[in-house]
DNA sequence: TAAATTAACTAACAATCGTTAGTTATGCAA
DNA sequence: TTGCATAACTAACGATTGTTAGTTAATTTA
Protein backbone atom coordinates (compact mmCIF):
# COMPACT_ATOMS: atom_id res chain seq x y z
CA UNK A 1 0.00 0.00 0.00
CA UNK A 2 1.11 3.41 -0.52
CA UNK A 3 0.59 5.61 2.97
CA UNK A 4 1.06 2.50 4.82
CA UNK A 5 4.86 3.48 5.74
CA UNK A 6 3.90 6.48 6.25
CA UNK A 7 1.74 6.25 8.87
CA UNK A 8 4.08 4.07 10.89
CA UNK A 9 6.37 7.55 10.94
CA UNK A 10 3.77 9.76 12.02
CA UNK A 11 2.69 7.19 14.66
CA UNK A 12 6.26 6.85 15.92
CA UNK A 13 7.12 11.04 15.82
CA UNK A 14 3.92 11.68 17.62
CA UNK A 15 4.82 9.15 20.29
CA UNK A 16 8.63 10.68 20.42
CA UNK A 17 7.06 13.89 20.37
CA UNK A 18 5.00 13.40 23.56
CA UNK A 19 7.48 12.13 25.24
CA UNK A 20 10.47 14.81 24.78
CA UNK A 21 8.82 17.58 22.42
CA UNK A 22 9.15 18.54 19.30
CA UNK A 23 12.07 20.33 18.98
CA UNK A 24 14.26 17.71 21.16
CA UNK A 25 13.54 14.76 18.89
CA UNK A 26 15.50 15.17 15.79
CA UNK A 27 14.75 13.29 12.51
CA UNK A 28 18.15 11.05 13.19
CA UNK A 29 15.90 10.06 16.45
CA UNK A 30 12.87 9.47 14.35
CA UNK A 31 14.88 7.34 11.89
CA UNK A 32 16.92 4.94 14.43
CA UNK A 33 13.58 4.37 16.18
CA UNK A 34 12.17 3.04 12.86
CA UNK A 35 14.84 1.00 12.34
CA UNK A 36 16.20 3.10 8.97
CA UNK A 37 18.39 6.34 8.38
CA UNK A 38 17.13 9.88 8.55
CA UNK A 39 17.74 10.45 5.09
CA UNK A 40 15.44 7.48 3.54
CA UNK A 41 12.36 9.14 6.06
CA UNK A 42 12.57 11.85 2.59
CA UNK A 43 11.04 8.99 0.77
CA UNK A 44 7.83 9.62 2.76
CA UNK A 45 7.50 12.70 3.73
CA UNK A 46 8.68 16.40 2.91
CA UNK A 47 9.59 17.53 6.35
CA UNK A 48 9.65 17.40 9.89
CA UNK A 49 7.09 20.74 9.91
CA UNK A 50 5.09 18.46 7.72
CA UNK A 51 4.49 15.33 10.80
CA UNK A 52 3.98 18.43 13.24
CA UNK A 53 1.48 19.72 10.71
CA UNK A 54 -0.55 16.76 10.28
CA UNK A 55 -0.67 15.61 13.97
CA UNK A 56 -1.74 18.90 15.39
CA UNK A 57 -4.32 19.93 12.52
CA UNK A 58 -5.75 16.10 12.06
CA UNK A 59 -6.65 16.38 16.01
CA UNK A 60 -7.96 20.20 15.99
CA UNK A 61 -10.19 19.05 13.27
CA UNK A 62 -11.45 15.97 15.08
CA UNK A 63 -12.38 19.17 18.23
CA UNK A 64 -13.73 21.56 15.75
CA UNK A 65 -16.43 19.28 14.46
CA UNK A 66 -17.18 17.61 17.89
CA UNK A 67 -17.84 20.67 18.95
CA UNK A 68 -19.79 21.85 16.13
CA UNK A 69 -22.26 19.01 16.35
CA UNK A 70 -22.87 19.87 20.57
CA UNK A 71 -23.66 23.12 20.04
CA UNK A 72 -25.87 22.77 17.17
CA UNK A 73 -27.52 19.98 19.69
CA UNK A 74 -31.06 21.11 21.17
CA UNK A 75 -30.44 19.67 25.15
CA UNK A 76 -29.76 21.72 27.91
CA UNK A 77 -26.38 23.15 29.04
CA UNK A 78 -25.69 20.26 31.28
CA UNK A 79 -25.61 17.88 28.91
CA UNK A 80 -23.60 19.88 26.24
CA UNK A 81 -21.37 20.34 28.86
CA UNK A 82 -21.34 16.71 29.67
CA UNK A 83 -20.72 16.11 25.71
CA UNK A 84 -17.86 18.09 25.44
CA UNK A 85 -15.91 16.17 28.20
CA UNK A 86 -17.22 13.03 26.49
CA UNK A 87 -15.15 14.61 23.61
CA UNK A 88 -12.33 15.01 25.13
CA UNK A 89 -12.23 11.77 27.02
CA UNK A 90 -13.09 10.28 24.01
CA UNK A 91 -9.71 11.88 21.70
CA UNK A 92 -7.47 11.61 24.65
CA UNK A 93 -7.83 7.77 24.67
CA UNK A 94 -8.12 7.24 21.17
CA UNK A 95 -5.40 10.24 20.69
CA UNK A 96 -2.92 10.37 23.63
CA UNK A 97 0.06 11.16 22.39
CA UNK A 98 -0.96 13.51 19.24
CA UNK A 99 -2.87 15.52 22.01
CA UNK A 100 0.63 16.04 23.37
CA UNK A 101 1.85 18.12 20.40
CA UNK A 102 -1.40 19.62 20.10
CA UNK A 103 -1.15 21.50 23.36
CA UNK A 104 2.66 21.79 24.17
CA UNK A 105 4.04 22.22 20.56
CA UNK A 106 1.80 23.80 18.69
CA UNK A 107 3.59 27.07 18.72
CA UNK A 108 6.05 25.41 16.64
CA UNK A 109 3.82 25.45 13.88
CA UNK A 110 4.80 27.35 10.58
CA UNK A 111 2.52 29.75 8.50
CA UNK A 112 -0.14 28.84 7.38
CA UNK A 113 -1.14 26.28 9.99
CA UNK A 114 -0.30 28.42 12.66
CA UNK A 115 -2.77 30.51 11.70
CA UNK A 116 -5.37 27.79 10.77
CA UNK A 117 -4.81 26.15 13.89
CA UNK A 118 -5.48 29.38 16.06
CA UNK A 119 -8.73 30.23 14.22
CA UNK A 120 -10.01 26.74 14.79
CA UNK A 121 -8.70 26.72 18.57
CA UNK A 122 -10.40 30.29 19.00
CA UNK A 123 -13.09 28.88 17.64
CA UNK A 124 -13.30 26.21 20.04
CA UNK A 125 -12.69 28.14 23.05
CA UNK A 126 -15.71 30.70 22.00
CA UNK A 127 -17.95 28.14 21.45
CA UNK A 128 -17.19 26.94 25.02
CA UNK A 129 -18.09 30.16 26.25
CA UNK A 130 -21.20 29.89 24.15
CA UNK A 131 -22.33 27.35 26.45
CA UNK A 132 -21.38 28.70 29.68
CA UNK A 133 -22.95 32.51 29.06
CA UNK A 134 -26.64 30.36 28.20
CA UNK A 135 -26.12 28.49 30.53
CA UNK A 136 -25.64 31.42 33.63
CA UNK A 137 -28.44 33.35 31.63
CA UNK A 138 -30.95 30.20 32.11
CA UNK A 139 -29.70 29.86 35.56
CA UNK A 140 -28.25 26.40 34.96
CA UNK A 141 -24.72 27.56 35.80
CA UNK A 142 -23.87 29.22 38.84
CA UNK A 143 -22.82 33.11 38.00
CA UNK A 144 -19.16 33.54 38.31
CA UNK A 145 -16.34 34.55 36.14
CA UNK A 146 -16.86 32.69 32.44
CA UNK A 147 -13.17 32.86 31.26
CA UNK A 148 -11.77 31.84 34.94
CA UNK A 149 -14.62 29.05 34.46
CA UNK A 150 -13.62 28.61 30.66
CA UNK A 151 -9.87 28.26 31.50
CA UNK A 152 -10.36 25.99 34.17
CA UNK A 153 -12.04 23.42 32.77
CA UNK A 154 -10.42 23.39 29.36
CA UNK A 155 -7.11 23.14 31.75
CA UNK A 156 -8.08 20.34 33.26
CA UNK A 157 -9.54 18.70 30.26
CA UNK A 158 -6.63 19.48 28.13
CA UNK A 159 -4.41 17.71 30.36
CA UNK A 160 -6.04 14.56 30.18
CA UNK A 161 -3.72 12.69 27.75
CA UNK A 162 -0.68 13.44 29.97
CA UNK A 163 -2.35 11.97 33.32
CA UNK A 164 -4.09 9.41 31.48
CA UNK A 165 -0.77 7.91 29.63
CA UNK A 166 0.67 7.09 32.87
CA UNK A 167 -2.57 5.75 34.74
CA UNK A 168 -3.75 2.61 34.12
CA UNK A 169 -7.02 0.91 35.74
CA UNK A 170 -9.50 3.30 35.09
CA UNK A 171 -12.24 2.53 31.87
CA UNK A 172 -13.17 5.62 29.76
CA UNK A 173 -16.82 5.60 31.24
CA UNK A 174 -15.69 5.34 34.37
CA UNK A 175 -13.25 8.22 33.54
CA UNK A 176 -15.95 10.40 31.80
CA UNK A 177 -18.05 9.66 34.74
CA UNK A 178 -16.04 11.00 37.48
CA UNK A 179 -14.47 14.08 34.92
CA UNK A 180 -18.25 15.08 35.12
CA UNK A 181 -18.55 15.04 38.94
CA UNK A 182 -15.63 16.49 39.76
CA UNK A 183 -15.63 19.40 36.43
CA UNK A 184 -19.31 20.28 36.97
CA UNK A 185 -20.14 19.85 40.52
CA UNK A 186 -16.85 20.07 42.39
CA UNK A 187 -15.38 17.80 45.10
CA UNK A 188 -16.96 19.78 48.27
CA UNK A 189 -19.76 17.44 50.16
CA UNK A 190 -22.58 19.49 50.76
CA UNK B 1 26.86 44.75 42.30
CA UNK B 2 27.98 41.21 41.91
CA UNK B 3 24.80 39.08 40.99
CA UNK B 4 22.76 41.81 39.40
CA UNK B 5 23.46 41.51 35.99
CA UNK B 6 22.52 37.85 36.43
CA UNK B 7 19.15 38.49 37.58
CA UNK B 8 18.35 40.22 34.64
CA UNK B 9 19.50 37.57 32.24
CA UNK B 10 17.70 35.04 34.42
CA UNK B 11 14.51 37.26 34.00
CA UNK B 12 15.11 37.67 30.49
CA UNK B 13 15.83 34.29 29.84
CA UNK B 14 12.83 32.93 31.83
CA UNK B 15 10.46 35.37 29.72
CA UNK B 16 11.93 33.82 26.63
CA UNK B 17 11.57 30.42 27.11
CA UNK B 18 7.42 30.49 28.49
CA UNK B 19 7.51 32.38 25.23
CA UNK B 20 9.05 29.31 22.52
CA UNK B 21 10.37 26.74 25.07
CA UNK B 22 13.44 26.04 26.29
CA UNK B 23 15.65 24.07 23.29
CA UNK B 24 13.88 26.96 20.45
CA UNK B 25 15.49 29.44 22.54
CA UNK B 26 19.23 29.65 21.37
CA UNK B 27 21.95 31.47 23.91
CA UNK B 28 22.19 33.84 20.73
CA UNK B 29 18.61 34.77 20.94
CA UNK B 30 18.77 35.33 25.02
CA UNK B 31 22.10 37.79 24.32
CA UNK B 32 20.08 39.68 21.77
CA UNK B 33 17.39 40.56 24.16
CA UNK B 34 19.65 41.38 26.22
CA UNK B 35 21.78 44.05 23.86
CA UNK B 36 25.00 41.83 24.01
CA UNK B 37 26.44 39.02 22.15
CA UNK B 38 26.22 35.17 23.05
CA UNK B 39 29.70 35.09 24.26
CA UNK B 40 29.13 37.54 26.90
CA UNK B 41 26.56 35.47 28.59
CA UNK B 42 29.26 33.87 30.03
CA UNK B 43 30.93 36.16 32.26
CA UNK B 44 27.79 35.62 34.31
CA UNK B 45 26.33 32.14 34.12
CA UNK B 46 28.13 29.22 33.69
CA UNK B 47 25.70 27.12 31.01
CA UNK B 48 22.29 27.65 29.50
CA UNK B 49 21.38 24.50 31.49
CA UNK B 50 22.17 26.35 34.79
CA UNK B 51 19.43 29.15 33.69
CA UNK B 52 16.71 26.33 33.22
CA UNK B 53 17.35 24.52 36.38
CA UNK B 54 17.54 27.90 38.39
CA UNK B 55 14.76 28.71 37.47
CA UNK B 56 12.76 25.87 37.76
CA UNK B 57 14.01 24.45 40.80
CA UNK B 58 13.56 28.10 42.48
CA UNK B 59 9.95 27.38 41.80
CA UNK B 60 9.89 24.13 42.97
CA UNK B 61 10.72 24.58 45.97
CA UNK B 62 8.55 27.30 46.58
CA UNK B 63 5.91 25.42 46.34
CA UNK B 64 7.57 22.47 48.64
CA UNK B 65 7.75 24.79 51.56
CA UNK B 66 4.38 26.02 50.73
CA UNK B 67 2.73 22.98 50.62
CA UNK B 68 4.87 21.82 53.58
CA UNK B 69 2.47 24.67 55.57
CA UNK B 70 -0.07 23.82 54.43
CA UNK B 71 -0.07 20.41 55.74
CA UNK B 72 1.17 21.29 59.32
CA UNK B 73 -1.49 23.56 59.67
CA UNK B 74 -4.52 22.08 61.89
CA UNK B 75 -7.27 23.33 59.80
CA UNK B 76 -10.29 21.93 58.19
CA UNK B 77 -9.70 20.21 54.58
CA UNK B 78 -12.03 22.78 52.97
CA UNK B 79 -9.11 25.05 54.56
CA UNK B 80 -6.20 23.00 53.72
CA UNK B 81 -7.14 22.93 49.62
CA UNK B 82 -8.16 27.08 49.54
CA UNK B 83 -4.74 27.76 51.27
CA UNK B 84 -3.53 25.05 48.26
CA UNK B 85 -4.92 27.58 45.66
CA UNK B 86 -4.00 30.77 47.41
CA UNK B 87 -0.64 29.12 46.93
CA UNK B 88 -0.93 28.73 43.15
CA UNK B 89 -2.76 31.89 42.68
CA UNK B 90 0.37 33.71 44.69
CA UNK B 91 2.90 32.56 43.03
CA UNK B 92 1.31 32.05 39.65
CA UNK B 93 1.05 36.12 40.11
CA UNK B 94 4.70 36.57 41.03
CA UNK B 95 6.48 34.33 38.90
CA UNK B 96 4.46 34.11 36.17
CA UNK B 97 7.17 32.98 33.19
CA UNK B 98 9.34 31.10 35.79
CA UNK B 99 6.14 28.70 35.88
CA UNK B 100 6.01 27.94 32.65
CA UNK B 101 9.23 26.24 32.19
CA UNK B 102 8.72 24.44 35.46
CA UNK B 103 5.26 23.22 33.75
CA UNK B 104 6.63 22.46 30.41
CA UNK B 105 10.12 22.21 29.88
CA UNK B 106 11.19 20.62 33.83
CA UNK B 107 12.23 17.23 31.23
CA UNK B 108 15.30 19.03 29.79
CA UNK B 109 16.61 19.54 33.28
CA UNK B 110 19.75 17.28 33.39
CA UNK B 111 21.04 14.92 36.26
CA UNK B 112 21.19 15.75 39.36
CA UNK B 113 18.88 18.57 38.91
CA UNK B 114 15.99 16.08 37.47
CA UNK B 115 16.06 13.43 40.07
CA UNK B 116 15.99 16.15 42.57
CA UNK B 117 12.68 18.44 40.42
CA UNK B 118 11.38 14.53 40.29
CA UNK B 119 11.11 13.90 43.90
CA UNK B 120 10.15 17.37 44.53
CA UNK B 121 7.14 16.88 42.54
CA UNK B 122 6.28 13.23 43.69
CA UNK B 123 6.28 14.75 47.22
CA UNK B 124 3.86 17.79 46.42
CA UNK B 125 1.61 15.60 44.93
CA UNK B 126 1.16 12.48 47.85
CA UNK B 127 0.75 15.93 50.51
CA UNK B 128 -2.04 16.96 48.13
CA UNK B 129 -3.06 13.54 47.79
CA UNK B 130 -3.25 13.21 51.53
CA UNK B 131 -4.94 16.17 52.40
CA UNK B 132 -7.54 14.85 49.80
CA UNK B 133 -8.04 11.38 51.05
CA UNK B 134 -8.34 12.65 54.89
CA UNK B 135 -11.28 14.54 53.64
CA UNK B 136 -12.82 11.80 51.67
CA UNK B 137 -12.39 9.91 55.27
CA UNK B 138 -13.80 13.23 57.01
CA UNK B 139 -16.60 13.33 54.97
CA UNK B 140 -15.84 16.42 54.03
CA UNK B 141 -14.99 15.73 50.22
CA UNK B 142 -17.39 13.77 47.67
CA UNK B 143 -16.26 9.68 47.52
CA UNK B 144 -14.58 10.40 44.36
CA UNK B 145 -11.32 8.81 42.51
CA UNK B 146 -8.76 10.15 44.34
CA UNK B 147 -6.37 10.84 41.51
CA UNK B 148 -8.65 12.26 39.12
CA UNK B 149 -9.41 14.73 41.76
CA UNK B 150 -5.96 15.46 42.47
CA UNK B 151 -4.73 15.80 38.07
CA UNK B 152 -7.65 17.90 37.84
CA UNK B 153 -7.27 20.25 40.33
CA UNK B 154 -3.26 20.63 39.56
CA UNK B 155 -3.81 20.87 35.83
CA UNK B 156 -6.22 23.75 36.43
CA UNK B 157 -3.52 25.28 38.88
CA UNK B 158 -0.81 24.55 36.80
CA UNK B 159 -2.02 26.13 34.12
CA UNK B 160 -3.39 28.96 35.74
CA UNK B 161 -0.14 31.12 34.93
CA UNK B 162 -0.40 30.86 31.18
CA UNK B 163 -4.15 32.18 31.28
CA UNK B 164 -3.30 34.59 34.01
CA UNK B 165 -0.55 36.53 31.79
CA UNK B 166 -3.16 37.21 29.01
CA UNK B 167 -5.75 38.39 30.72
CA UNK B 168 -6.04 41.37 32.78
CA UNK B 169 -8.84 43.09 35.18
CA UNK B 170 -8.78 40.63 37.50
CA UNK B 171 -7.36 40.65 40.56
CA UNK B 172 -5.07 38.14 42.51
CA UNK B 173 -8.07 38.22 45.47
CA UNK B 174 -10.72 38.00 42.90
CA UNK B 175 -9.27 34.98 40.71
CA UNK B 176 -8.27 33.37 44.00
CA UNK B 177 -11.98 33.64 45.17
CA UNK B 178 -13.37 32.29 41.68
CA UNK B 179 -10.90 29.78 41.33
CA UNK B 180 -12.07 28.19 44.76
CA UNK B 181 -15.29 27.88 44.02
CA UNK B 182 -14.80 26.63 40.44
CA UNK B 183 -12.52 23.71 41.63
CA UNK B 184 -14.18 22.97 45.18
CA UNK B 185 -17.90 23.39 44.42
CA UNK B 186 -18.33 23.30 40.77
CA UNK B 187 -20.56 25.30 38.48
CA UNK B 188 -23.81 23.38 38.09
CA UNK B 189 -26.45 25.78 39.61
CA UNK B 190 -27.80 23.16 42.23
C1' DT C 1 11.79 -10.95 -19.42
C1' DA C 2 12.35 -6.01 -19.44
C1' DA C 3 11.16 -1.75 -17.43
C1' DA C 4 9.75 1.02 -13.81
C1' DT C 5 8.77 2.04 -9.19
C1' DT C 6 9.85 1.79 -4.29
C1' DA C 7 12.52 2.36 -0.33
C1' DA C 8 16.51 1.78 1.57
C1' DC C 9 21.47 3.39 1.61
C1' DT C 10 26.14 6.59 1.91
C1' DA C 11 27.96 11.01 1.78
C1' DA C 12 27.71 15.47 2.24
C1' DC C 13 25.72 20.40 2.50
C1' DA C 14 24.94 24.84 4.95
C1' DA C 15 23.14 26.51 9.08
C1' DT C 16 22.96 26.72 13.75
C1' DC C 17 23.96 25.04 18.33
C1' DG C 18 26.45 25.76 23.11
C1' DT C 19 30.71 27.00 24.46
C1' DT C 20 35.84 28.47 24.88
C1' DA C 21 39.95 31.36 24.13
C1' DG C 22 41.95 35.44 23.84
C1' DT C 23 41.51 40.53 23.63
C1' DT C 24 40.05 45.19 24.93
C1' DA C 25 37.91 49.18 27.08
C1' DT C 26 36.14 50.92 31.46
C1' DG C 27 36.09 52.17 36.22
C1' DC C 28 37.38 51.52 40.96
C1' DA C 29 41.03 50.57 44.74
C1' DA C 30 45.82 50.95 46.19
C1' DT D 1 49.08 57.05 38.85
C1' DT D 2 49.36 52.24 38.67
C1' DG D 3 47.16 47.76 38.96
C1' DC D 4 43.26 44.84 38.87
C1' DA D 5 38.67 43.20 38.28
C1' DT D 6 34.62 43.55 35.38
C1' DA D 7 32.09 42.92 31.35
C1' DA D 8 31.94 43.57 26.95
C1' DC D 9 33.98 42.07 22.37
C1' DT D 10 35.73 38.97 17.97
C1' DA D 11 36.77 34.61 16.28
C1' DA D 12 36.48 30.15 16.24
C1' DC D 13 35.72 25.11 17.91
C1' DG D 14 33.32 20.63 17.35
C1' DA D 15 28.84 18.76 17.44
C1' DT D 16 24.36 18.49 15.72
C1' DT D 17 20.52 20.13 12.97
C1' DG D 18 17.22 19.39 8.74
C1' DT D 19 17.77 18.29 4.27
C1' DT D 20 19.54 17.02 -0.65
C1' DA D 21 22.01 14.31 -4.20
C1' DG D 22 23.15 10.29 -6.05
C1' DT D 23 23.27 5.18 -5.77
C1' DT D 24 21.61 0.48 -5.14
C1' DA D 25 18.89 -3.53 -4.25
C1' DA D 26 14.38 -5.43 -4.19
C1' DT D 27 9.77 -5.64 -5.79
C1' DT D 28 5.96 -4.73 -8.94
C1' DT D 29 4.13 -3.84 -13.46
C1' DA D 30 3.90 -4.25 -18.53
Amino acid sequence: MKGERKEEILATASMLFSERGYNAVSMRDLAEALGIKAASLYNHIDSKKELLSTIVLSVAEEFTEGMNEIISSKTRTEEKLKAVIDLHVKITVEKSTDLYSLNNDWMHLKEPELSYFLDMRSCYEDNFRKILKQGVKLKEIEKLNIEVMLFSILSSLRRLNQWYSKKKGISESELSKQMKHVLLKGIIQN
